[in-house]
DNA sequence: TGGTATAGTACACAAAATGATACTATGGAG
DNA sequence: CTCCATAGTATCATTTTGTGTACTATACCA
C-alpha cells in the first residue's frame, strides 16, 4: 500500500461523504440522474426537510451536485450529481457492495 | 448501476466507516499491520485520547481490528486489522485516491 | 372559497459527537 | 525519591447533528 502523505487527503474526501445522509442520497442520485427535492423525501421518508435542505446545500457548495430551480409555481428544483461527483462513484459503489456484505457477516454472527 | 434496495445497506457501511477518524485510523493500520495506542497518537497528533480510544474499541466491536493487551507495565497494547476487516480495504483505498484528487481540485479553483 | 402541492425558511429544542483537561497505576531509569 | 512512559478513565464544555412545529407564496382543482 502507498504510503500515506503528512497531510491526510482522505480527511478532505470524508468532509464530504460523512454525515448520515449524503452517501444515500448520492447514490440515489447517481441511480435516477435527477430528482426533486420532493422526490429525494419520499425515497428517503426518514429524513427531516431541514435536514434534507442542509445536506444538498452542502454537496452543492462542495460542487458534488446541481440546482436547478425553475421558475415555476409551484416551485419546481432538481438535483443532479455534477461530472466531478460522478467521480466520487467508485467509493459509492464500493461502500454499498460492502454494506451488502456486512448485513451477511451479521447474519452468520447471530445464526440467522 | 445496480439498484438500491429497500433497506439500504450503505447505511450498515457508514456505521463503521464515519466518525472522523476511523478511516484514517485504518488506512495506517493497513499501511503499518500493527501499531500500539501511543504510535497511532503519533501518527494523529489532532486526536484526543479519549476519541481514538473510543474509536478502537468501536471498530473492535464490529469486528474490524483486533486488540492484543501484553501484560506489562508500563502497558502495551496492539492494534491490528483482522481478516474482515480488510474486506474494507477497496473502499479506503477508493476514499484514499479520491481525497488526493480532490484536493487538487480544489487547488484549481482557487488558483494555487 | 377552500384545499393541495412545492421547496423551502425560522425558531426552539434534544441528542450525539467531539474536544480539553486532569487523573490513574506501576515498573524502570537516574 | 522523583520523573518518565503507557494505555487508558473521568468530568465537563462545546460543536455538530437532528427533531418538531409552524410558516411562506401561488398556481391549479373542485
Amino acid at each position: 500500500m502507498e504510503k500515506i502523505p503528512e497531510y491526510c487527503k482522505v480527511e478532505d474526501a470524508l468532509g464530504i461523504l460523512v454525515g448520515k445522509w449524503k452517501p444515500i442520497i448520492l447514490l440515489h442520485l447517481l441511480q435516477k440522474g435527477t430528482l426533486r427535492f420532493n422526490e429525494l423525501r419520499r425515497i428517503m421518508p426518514e429524513i427531516t426537510q431541514k435536514m434534507l435542505t442542509k445536506q444538498l446545500r452542502e454537496l452543492e457548495d462542495e460542487d458534488i451536485i446541481d440546482r436547478v430551480v425553475y421558475p415555476q409555481v409551484p416551485p419546481k428544483v432538481e438535483y443532479s450529481i455534477t461530472k466531478y461527483g460522478q467521480t466520487l462513484e467508485p467509493i459509492l459503489e464500493a461502500m454499498h457492495e460492502w454494506g451488502m456484505n456486512h448485513t451477511m457477516h451479521k447474519m452468520k454472527q447471530k445464526n440467522m
